[in-house]
DNA sequence: GGTCGGCCATGACGGATGTCATGGCCGACC
DNA sequence: GGTCGGCCATGACATCCGTCATGGCCGACC
């Protein structure tokens, strides 16, 4: 019999954690062999344990999972990665994929087929919602700028020009100017939905 | 040696919902006896598979976890509920309760300390993360009257005044004032952070 | 070198928003 | 029966917001 496949967790909800541990040990060729709460951990964890597979999620402190992903590919190439997120958002496909993740699942696949995704990205296949692929090909790219990403993450909380201004050490007029070309790239009618909008479609990532 | 304890899980996501079974069935003294993805499926199936305790997600489709508890309260009173939540909303503990919940956790609690919990539920005893509790008895009760809430709900997604009029079937001037109304008893100063606290501390379920 | 697009800013305009005063209707409570 | 508070509405006002035109600066690309 082969060796066992070495994984490592990281996610910040220690309950979930800890359940996908006892999830995928009971399968006897995987192994966890590390497990993180954060995203800027992840790279070092994976060294130290020599992990070969990480399953990530994309909500986490520090550094997201996409993120954790992109260092892992730079760091520790032998290492595949595998997003395992709530929100089945396309920008977040994506940008996994721009980043070299092997894998993409949202957490309302079935816990039966988790075992098989990590079997098939260690074994250096892609494996991927095809249902999300094509949301995401519909969806198109990100149309917004890096500026007009800055001003709806600020206007996200709820603040006035003037807030969002400070926060981001611009010119109230043209915070007004970003927040226009964005509701109008987004198709919304006020900063609220466009904020929504871009949310939903994993736009304000980072 | 006593008979094990019989569980039912719910919770929308599949992923999670099979990998706190795996984690549970580890415990001799556990049984998970059903599992379901929806609220309103939670009542049949704790009859029909004679559970003792119901873990409950608050954020579920059909019914709410809360819901699910009062549901569950009214006609299985021999089953207690244990609601396990990512957030740990003031309101959502201060509702849970009121429903009958015996138990409140969050879903970054280490996960050694799931199957305690459960067999403090079990026996009788209420389990509620301490600075959670704290937090609910700052936060205060709802000052939101229901008007409010439907407003805020509906203002939520970013639609104009004319739009969660046309959706609430009231005047705009009516909105206006209900939206005045929240941003003062949040302590808000635009809709919008009044939506984003109101929130954060659960005061907008159902 | 010209063109394009992102970035930052100003100013002006119309419309939307938040506030306030006011009033009526109803059920609950003393 | 009076009072209180939630609910619904109207109207007016000052302010804020979204849009547009315009301009300058810079790096990328042909």
């Amino acid at each position: 019999m082969n060796q066992s496949i070495r994984l490592l967790l990281a996610d910040d909800q220690a309950l979930v954690r800890g359940a996908l541990a006892a999830l995928l040990d009971l399968e006897h060729d995987l192994e966890v062999v590390a497990q993180v709460g954060r995203g800027d951990e992840v790279v070092a964890a994976a060294r130290a344990a020599g992990a070969q597979v990480a399953l990530l999620d994309v909500e986490m402190p520090g550094l997201d999972g996409i993120g954790a992903a992109a260092a892992l590919r730079a760091e520790l190439p032998g290492c595949r990665s595998l997003i395992v997120t709530t929100f089945g958002r396309p920008g977040y496909l994506r940008r996994a994929l721009e980043a070299g993740a092997s894998g993409f699942l949202v957490k309302d696949t079935p816990a039966e087929q988790l075992a098989d995704a990590v079997r098939r990205v260690h074994a250096g296949l892609r494996v991927v919602d095809p249902d999300l692929a094509v949301a995401t090909l519909a969806v198109g790219a990100n149309p917004l700028t890096a500026r007009e990403q800055d001003v709806l993450r600020a206007a996200a909380d709820g603040g006035t020009v003037a807030d969002i201004a400070r926060g981001t050490y611009l010119s109230e007029g043209t915070v007004r100017n970003y927040l226009s070309a964005a509701i109008g790239k987004t198709g919304a009618r006020t900063r609220a939905e466009a904020g929504r909008i871009a949310a939903e479609n994993g736009w304000l990532l980072r």
